[in-house]
Parts: structure tokens; C-alpha cells; sequence
DNA sequence: GCATAGTTGAGAAA
DNA sequence: TTTCTCAACTATGC
């Protein structure tokens, strides 16, 4: 076999590790280009949010050391990749194009034009799977009519019949590069498409992408990248106690970022006021072993944005997990959907129900989804988006999404809940495009799929277990230390009345510097009135829908109960 | 055709 | 603290 020139195209998958397409493109190569690709279409502040660029950036800076360490280095090129990466091929005169296989439709339909560009050039593609456990056509197949489960139980089943989670691929020690007289480092032979390649090095700042900096003490409390990725796996998997017993649905959606130590839980003693640097500190200055291996951690284990760019490869997650709870824990442990494994096949779910649903991120022509008479009040989705509700729980919760891109998966439940079906009825897609441009975490799949879980569109039905946008925050944080430390104007406010201050009196809310209808809003809605009505229109819908589709108009009728009414 | 398990709520009643 | 109800649906097994 002849020896090839190949491209090693990032896109999710920014990893050394468990990296099959990096495997393949060394595989008999006289040389290897790394190359990342800026694509405009998505790096612009009303689509990506800061706090995910950065995260992006990081990984990539993170990503370009790894290579360096083994003889390579990433080239980071701005500009449509259907264009950047065929022009590329063909200045680097470049005979094959490895890049980890992706089955969102905008990556599909980018990849679809690149291949036939690449074929046209006589390059040959691989590209392997790696961003999930399974391969999703393998998935598929097994579905009935090719139609994905869209109950966690049927998608245990197919799973498991696809056989085990395939091995990692291995290590690769050292990558050759392009080193033959091309001077790629600084792009300066590229054709037209070409020219605006970033230069210095190479890895842009936010700033230099037109972004404002994040300001100080805000923005996600962890660093991108694989190698933060890997230790933070690493960290929590020595928690054995804590993966013993996780149960997602029993974690705190209001437990701020507090140190954790590898065996023992949590740190004892009030959280710092600042967790990002508090981390940084007990890293620099350990006064204990112990207190080395501390980091920052909310309740749940915050690994969700290395998973979505792949700093952290599902499969090394899946199996270094599967070691400690069969080896090191017996198998006695919690167990899916709850359990940390449950969360990895919950993930997987999504991507098949994603990749086998056409229109899966809208309603309009998506088979699994209820055609509910949503709302597009702009209005109530500006006031849910910019924390003004007037509810402080909701408003909390929308705030640290703002600052730090990221919120516990039941603060996503609680508000998602209450812009759609709970309250303010407004179309789930447009809670999912806050989501999407804000969330570091952001997940096409995932998200979509959480949203249409919320609004009861599909996956879930019982519309009327309504989040209280009082009650569910208070249950697990009483005196509403969440609330005070993202809405500081709250900070004063009694506990007493902090999860509903228009109902404390004029005077305790002057004594506490926050007077409602002044310095915060009053409620938007009456909830229990909202949520009245919005379940009756939902009910309104699914009646409809019954009587729409399947069977027939008799068939429905007969399982009515008496009193429906018509 | 029917029963059943599963499925990430709140609040009253026991 | 546990149980029940409130306006549901999917998938499976008999």
C-alpha cells in the first residue's frame, strides 16, 4: 500500500484518546495534517454563546498541546468547511480525509458535500464512529420499521442486542506531519478559500472572534479540554460512594459548585464565594494530600460539555465506569435510568432518537412529536430568557445559565416546564434555541429531545405533574441561598418570602432593599391559573390527536371515560 | 383485547 | 413519612 498524505479533520472528538479516525489516518501515512475548521455559519454570539466558544477554544488549545506532544500540532482554519477542507485536500495534494463519523443533519449534509468533493479529488474518506457507544445504523437496524424507541426500556433492549460497547482504540504515540518543504504551520500556501487562516497561535481569542470578554467570577467553573476532562472523569470515578449511589432524579438542583475530595464526598464548611477561584487556589497551594485531589463540582458530575465535543469519549467513560462498579463496587450499586450508566444510555437514546426522526428539532413534520397550539409570545419568552418572570427560583436558574452556560439538568426540567406547559405556553423550539446558543453543554439531540420531553411532545405524557415554580426549588433549598447568590437584588430578602416576594409586606420588602415592581419584577403569571389552563390545552390536544390518527374515531371514544365531556 | 410496568410532580389525606 | 389522586402514553406479555 502505497504511503498517504492524510487530513485528520477535528470537528466533536477533540481527543487523543479513544480516537479511531486519528488511529486510521496514521495508519501506513508518510504524514498527517490535524486541522480544526472555525465554521462562520456557527461562530457568532447569537447562535454559540461565550461561555461555549471559550469552552471550544479551550479544547482546542488543549487539543494542539496534545498533538505537539506527539510530533504534530492543530491547524486552525477559518471559513465553510464544505469549501476549507476540499481546498485543503488539494494544496496539500492529500490522498485521504479521516474525520470521526457525526449524525446530526447539518453535520451529515456538511460531510455528504465534502465526501463528493473529496471523491471528486480521488481522496478516500474514513469515517469511523466514536462520539457514541454504539454505531447508531447498527441501532437502528434493529428497530422496528427503523423507527427508534421513544421508551428508555425498548431502547435498553435494542441496545443490548447489539452486542457489548466496542474497546477504545488505541494510543497513538506519535503523529508525522506534513513536513516535506510544505509549511503548513501558518497556511501561507493556500489557495483563495484559504487566506484568512488564522495566524500567531493559532487558536483564536473570543475576543479576536468579535466576542466580549466573559466578565470575572462568571462563565463555566471548569476549563475545556481533554486533559481537564480526563481528570475530572478520573476524580469522580475515584467517588465510589458516590457512583454507588447516584440516582439523577435525587441530586440537588441547587447545590452550588463546592470542592470535592476523591473518597470522601463533599468538603466540609460553607462554599467560597468564588468557586473558579477557590480551584485554583487548593490546586496551587494543597494543604493536604486530600485536599489536592479536591475539585469543583456541582451535584451532578458536570462532564456533560466534554462529552458534547468529545473531550471525553463516551466508551472510556462507559468502561473505566463498568470497571469500578463491577470490580470495585461487586455490582451492588444504583442502576439505570438513575444510575451514571443510566445517564450514558440516556444520552444515547437521544442520539438515535435524533438520527432516526426526520425533523426531530421542530414539530412541524416530526412524527414523535404532539402538535401542540404553542404560543410565540415574545414578550413571555423575553421575560423567561432575561430573568424577569418574577418568579426567583425560574429567574435564578435563568441567570446562572446566562453567567455560566450551564444548569443542573432539573433547574433545564423546572424552567423548560415553565416557559412551555407549565405557565407561559410558549413554543418549545424557541426554549430550545435559548438553550442551544447559551447551554455550554449544548447538545443537538440531547436538547431537542429534553425539550420535547418537557412540553410533553413525545417521551413524556403526564402533563398535569406540573414543576411549581415555587415549590420545586424551595423542597431542596429552603432558605434560598441559590437565589441570593444569582440574584443579588434577592440577597436580603427574608427566607420566608424569598421564593414568592411579592407576598411580603411593603415594609419587609423596603428593609430588605427590594421592593417589587421596582427592583423586581412582579410575577408574570398567576400559576395556579397558568398552569390551569395550559394543562386544558394540552388536554385539548391530545384529545384531538387521539382522534386523529390511529385505529379510529370509535376506538378512542371507547377508552373515554365517563365525563369527558363532548 | 387487556393488564401491567415504567415513566425525573404537587399537595392533600392518611 | 407514605399513599393517593389529578385530565396520559408506550411497549410488552399473555
Amino acid at each position: 500500500m502505497a504511503a498517504k498524505r492524510t487530513i485528520l479533520w477535528f470537528r466533536k472528538g477533540l481527543r487523543v484518546h479513544d480516537n479511531p479516525a486519528l488511529v486510521k489516518a496514521c495508519e501506513g501515512a508518510s504524514a498527517v495534517q490535524p486541522v480544526f475548521v472555525l465554521d462562520p455559519w456557527f461562530i457568532k454570539p447569537e447562535r454559540v454563546g461565550a461561555n461555549r466558544l471559550r469552552f471550544l477554544l479551550e479544547s482546542l488549545t488543549d487539543l494542539d498541546a496534545s498533538l505537539r506532544a506527539r510530533g504534530s500540532s492543530l491547524l486552525v482554519l477559518h471559513g465553510d468547511p464544505a469549501r476549507v477542507i476540499p481546498a485543503a485536500l488539494e494544496a496539500w495534494r492529500c490522498d485521504r480525509l479521516c474525520y470521526e463519523f457525526d449524525t446530526e443533519p447539518y453535520a451529515q449534509k456538511r460531510d455528504a458535500s465534502v465526501n463528493e468533493a473529496a471523491r471528486a479529488l480521488g481522496v478516500e474518506v474514513h469515517a469511523p464512529v466514536s462520539h457514541t457507544l454504539w454505531d447508531l445504523d447498527r441501532l437502528l437496524a434493529k428497530c422496528p420499521r427503523g423507527e427508534p424507541p421513544t421508551a428508555y426500556a425498548s431502547f435498553l433492549k435494542i441496545a443490548h442486542g447489539v452486542g457489548p460497547v466496542p474497546p477504545v482504540a488505541p494510543d497513538v504515540p506519535s503523529i508525522t506531519p506534513l513536513s516535506d518543504g510544505d509549511a503548513l504551520s501558518d497556511g501561507k500556501d493556500l489557495v483563495d478559500a484559504l487566506r484568512d487562516v488564522v495566524t500567531g497561535s493559532g487558536i483564536p481569542s473570543l475576543e479576536r472572534l468579535g466576542y466580549e470578554p466573559i466578565k470575572a467570577g462568571e462563565g463555566f467553573p471548569a476549563r475545556g479540554g481533554e486533559t481537564e476532562g480526563l481528570a475530572r472523569l478520573r476524580k469522580m470515578l475515584a467517588r465510589t460512594t458516590y457512583i454507588a449511589e447516584f440516582k439523577k432524579p435525587q441530586t440537588n438542583p441547587t447545590e452550588l459548585w463546592t470542592p470535592v475530595l476523591g473518597k470522601e464526598g463533599k468538603v466540609k464548611g460553607a462554599p467560597p464565594a468564588n468557586p473558579f477561584e477557590a480551584a485554583k487556589k487548593s490546586s496551587k497551594e494543597p494543604k493536604s494530600t486530600q485536599l489536592a485531589e479536591a475539585f469543583m463540582a456541582p451535584a451532578t458530575t458536570a462532564l456533560s460539555p466534554y462529552l458534547k465535543f468529545g473531550c471525553v469519549s463516551p466508551r472510556t467513560f462507559w468502561h473505566e465506569l463498568r470497571a469500578v462498579l463491577d470490580v470495585e463496587l461487586g455490582g451492588k450499586h444504583s442502576k439505570p435510568p438513575e444510575s451514571l450508566e443510566g445517564q450514558l444510555l440516556w444520552r444515547e437514546f437521544y442520539y438515535l432518537a435524533g438520527y432516526g426522526t426526520p425533523n426531530y428539532d421542530r414539530m412541524a413534520g416530526n412524527r414523535i412529536c404532539r402538535q401542540i397550539p404553542w404560543t410565540w409570545d415574545e414578550e413571555r419568552l423575553a421575560a423567561w430568557e432575561e430573568s424577569r418572570t418574577g418568579f426567583p427560583w425560574i429567574d435564578a436558574c435563568m441567570m446562572q445559565l446566562k453567567q455560566e452556560g450551564w444548569m443542573h439538568h432539573l433547574a433545564r426540567h423546572a424552567v423548560a416546564c415553565f416557559l412551555t406547559r407549565g405557565d407561559l405556553f410558549v413554543h418549545w423550539e424557541a426554549g430550545a434555541a435559548v438553550f442551544d446558543r447559551e447551554l455550554v453543554d449544548a447538545d443537538w439531540a440531547l436538547n431537542n429531545g429534553n425539550w420535547m420531553w418537557l412540553s410533553c411532545s413525545c417521551f413524556f405524557y403526564q402533563y398535569f405533574r406540573v414543576y411549581g415554580p415555587v415549590s420545586f426549588g424551595k423542597k431542596y433549598d429552603k432558605e434560598g441561598a441559590y437565589i441570593r447568590k444569582y440574584l443579588p437584588q434577592l440577597k436580603d430578602m427574608p427566607a420566608k418570602y424569598i421564593y414568592e416576594p411579592w407576598t411580603a409586606p411593603i415594609e419587609v420588602q423596603r428593609k430588605a432593599g427590594c421592593v417589587v415592581g421596582v427592583d423586581y419584577p412582579a410575577p408574570i403569571v398567576d400559576h395556579a391559573v397558568a398552569s390551569k389552563e395550559c394543562i386544558e390545552k394540552i388536554a385539548a390536544a391530545y384529545n384531538a390527536h387521539k382522534n386523529g390518527t390511529a385505529g379510529s374515531i370509535v376506538a378512542a371514544g371507547k377508552k373515554r371515560k365517563a365525563g369527558d365531556g363532548v
